[in-house]
DNA sequence: CGCGCTAGGTTGATGTGTCAACCCCGTCGA
DNA sequence: TCGACGGGGTTGACACATCAACCTAGCGCG
């Protein structure tokens, strides 16, 4: 797809301010969440799931559909919320528990998510304008779909680390 | 700044695109890295900076001007990389201990860095095209330089987190 | 039937990041 | 001279992510 490995200077410099803004709005995002709700960006992800379904309540499954995490991480993570209070897991007929949404994780969603979201637009979706947004939400895209064909294409049977 | 905290659902969609492409590439490019080398995305950029200084010597607080670490982190990370070979504290007649690139650490650099730049190129630059590269990288310092201005109007004292 | 496979889920070990508290030494003002 | 302050650096406790190994129930197939 290319013969030349290497990155020039521009190319190197885009790449490490990219990195440094993962980094930047991450801390400064998780700092917030973590200050003033006690919540880490991954009890946000999962709460902002299961409050996002109909019923409030979704198995393990779905949740790592939704979030595309391990599935060991997924569980760790579950136990801990559970034993906060913020989820609950049931079981129930069908095989598999079902995690469901307790009140107290409900309220702490519904307390963080308008703060979370102002800051979203505060220090991304202000700064650099729609026009920019919505560009980099397609290029995010087209990258994510790169990787995701190059895991397909490359690792046939499952060995997701591939070479 | 803005009158309306929340964002829409084509900003929204762009946010959690940019989220989801900041895992996918992470992981990815980590997981080879990892697999490869032994390296941690941690140990590769300390090893880029000292192995960019012209000395391959520095002081751990030059370090964390690189790379925007906690002191903390950087400190119980060089403890982990001393462990393992890759560099060295060394006393000097300055009051400080520098940080020493090893041979081992510099042979470590040397053959992942290839192979990772390429990784970067496939899955970044190439992907993009160099225009939308260097646009992003153009917005990420806007990013960067807003949170980093709000961080230091906000907070005059040194209560990091704001309020 | 019974054998093994697969997929959802759990567990434990280990490496990593963060916070808060601390140590140490140089500096500066009284 | 001395004491407090501040900044570079370390430490310990804890939350978190990843890997590999495991458990278990449904399924296919002999």
């Amino acid at each position: 797809m290319t013969n030349e490995p290497w990155l020039d200077d521009d190319e190197q410099k885009a790449w490490r301010s990219y990195l440094q803004m993962r980094r930047t709005l991450e801390t400064h995002l998780a700092r917030h969440l973590q200050r003033e709700f006690g919540l880490s960006e991954s009890d946000f992800e999962i709460l902002v799931n299961l409050s996002e379904s109909e019923t409030g309540r979704m198995r393990a499954y779905e949740l790592g559909e939704a979030t595309q995490w391990e599935k060991s991480r997924m569980s760790h993570h579950l136990t801990r919320m559970e034993k906060r209070g913020l989820i609950r897991k049931e079981a129930c007929e069908a095989r598999y528990p079902e995690i469901v949404l307790t009140e107290e994780g409900l309220a702490a969603i519904k307390a963080c998510a308008p703060g979370h979201a102002a800051r979203v637009r505060e220090f991304f979706v202000d700064v650099l304008g729609r026009e920019r947004v919505l560009a980099l939400g397609q290029a995010a895209d087209d990258v994510i779909d790169a990787v995701d064909k190059h895991q397909r294409t490359d690792c046939p049977p499952e060995v997701r680390g591939c070479g």
